[in-house]
DNA sequence: TATGAATGAGAATTCATTCAT
DNA sequence: GATGAATGAATTCTCATTCAT
């Protein structure tokens, strides 16, 4: 919405084009084995113009974690925002991370990997909005458990925790060619995260 | 006869101090970041003695994946083979893994970060012997299954897939400073994954 | 449009800097034996930017072959083009190549002593346009023999060989400060070939 | 003769082996591009055992220069102090040198390769020795032209540097799979040889 | 906006040689 | 005589970034 028709629309633009070879890139060979010499050839742009749209190819790996955390935070609060009982919206949350997560899978693998390579400051700021996206979720247990819909034998925490890390792990073993949709790896993860909640 | 006893029993031979460092600074700043320079500054070691004992940095990264796919396999086959019920013995097996991992915290991050850094064939390797991990302890589940003591709506490819994920992701969030020891993580762990798999 | 003319038209361009200095050093101290380090300070660039124009050593050394081949090649066809009995045309060409290279030693010099350092793939592309160059030689010769201006004793191949191999030898003991001009030289040379395929 | 009977015929000492395999490696990829330790390696001895009878790589590579000129020097003085015409000798001693070079043909490729690759003081011992063997031939030609048997158009010791030119570029086409054998090459060059010293 | 030549600091690795045993 | 671990200096090459145009 923010950006104005494009002249041609089947060309995207120069830093789009960079975001989308780099996000490529950074996921198949990892950020450090990526050149910016090979990022702005795989986008057909010269190097000046990289760096006239990003100051640094720290700069581009950020651009990378900002679109992620975006998305995932805007679904994740669609979906805590609905109607329906605690435990209908906390599989539907589970679920939608999963299927997010292997749409973009190459972003979610960048995210894990090269979390370190971001400047200390990038990384606070990653890691705060992360956490806020974690709370959000762990807020929707905690009032299971308040309603007695889920057993508190497991602190919340720790049971997020879980959960966000065998969701960040599909960027190691899930692949599109596989037998099974993000749909179904959703469901499985979400009805593996319920049961595990079930009041004994 | 192999070895007289050294006057200093406490100085560790050249390659163990470079295995020693590689893993904390691999883990602390990562593995692109680390340069043999400093590296070998850090191990009070010369280049060429680094060069004596192992052929590449890579390989230097290589030795760090041998170390914990050996003690973790180890462990995990001596629980495995122990009596008890199934429910235990995964319960056992589960808690372990997390405890072991905590206490080797380093390895594991550069585990699952780093992986992309070796070489193609060594990638395979570490797959293929992580497989095998997989697939044993997949084994105690689908046990489990056919017992009729865990409830089978989830393929034990995806627990399995789902519980080391975030066994792996431990490295990004546990500390040791924290209040939860690795034992009470592992717990938990494993309360939530025996959780999961109950039969309802 | 090109180009304006520069102020300084006295100073060479970068790569042409190079490969002067290149080709002076390689000769005088062989290739091995010329580090990259000297190489950029005496023709007074950086690595970067030697770098930017090479790809390698090796293929600065390859330059130097390039640049060889092709001067011998076109003077050799100028000459067989021209008119004049065959005899004529051979030792003119014989005493040219012996002249254009004492005027070129360092060149020759590394011509054949730095053939190995290439890759095999540019080894191969020397030999092949070597090859063409001694087939046009060997092609007068043979047009002389067919002409009975030739004796035919000794296969043609073989006296190619042997005077290209006196030629490319030049640069172990012809010496510009020494009494002979490479003209002189190369009419000596051209006489004894012419010498050596009389008839009897 | 020289020689204690060895224990061992079939196992060359440990300096024969050394020498062997420098000579077929130094050949096969040049002096520099072969490492101690793959000659050592190739020898079946180890790096100390090496320096123990060769006080560096250096002098490996003078021992092959060595060889090479007590072999040919001794041959040429043989033939020289032969009877026969001059011309006959000068024949004999051309067709020669072709043959003991195609039959040490790793040999003199290294001679002319890696002559720059010796110690300054070494080169200059290799010089002189290689000069006093063209005395001896050339001396041969001027004792023919002194008979009047040869022409003298042409500065004798021009046609010792073009004979040898020629005689030492062997190593960069002949190949002992090839049609020729090297007593054919011999009698080849030597006809040319002595054909371009004809009288008119 | 965009170019691309040039920078310069730093990277991994190699290697002949030494020396305590 | 022989070993092989250890040295340390040198080597080629990479690369993010800058800047005059």
């Amino acid at each position: 919405m923010t950006k104005p028709v494009e002249p041609k629309t089947v060309t995207p633009s120069v830093p789009d084009r960079l975001l989308a070879e780099a996000t490529r890139l950074f996921a198949e060979r990892g950020f450090e084995r990526t050149s910016v010499q090979e990022l702005v050839e795989a986008a057909g742009v010269t190097k000046g113009a990289m760096y006239h749209y990003f100051t640094s190819k720290d700069d581009l790996l950020y651009a990378v974690y900002e679109r992620v955390l975006t998305m995932q935070m805007a679904r994740l609060a669609e979906i805590a925002g609905n109607g329906g009982s605690v435990a209908d919206r906390l599989h539907e949350a589970a679920a939608d991370v999963v299927m997010t997560t292997v749409e973009n899978l190459d972003d979610t693998l960048i995210f894990f990997r090269s979390l370190h390579m971001l400047s200390p400051g990038r990384q606070s700021e990653v890691r705060k909005e992360r956490r806020r996206y974690h709370e959000l979720f762990r807020s929707l247990i905690e009032e299971g458990v308040r309603e007695g819909a889920f057993q508190d034998g497991v602190p919340a925490d720790i049971v997020v925790n879980q959960y966000f890390g065998a969701v960040h792990h599909l960027g190691m073993w899930y692949r599109a060619e596989g037998e099974l949709s993000g749909a179904q790896v959703g469901a499985y993860y979400a009805d593996l995260l319920l049961a595990s909640l079930r009041t004994p």
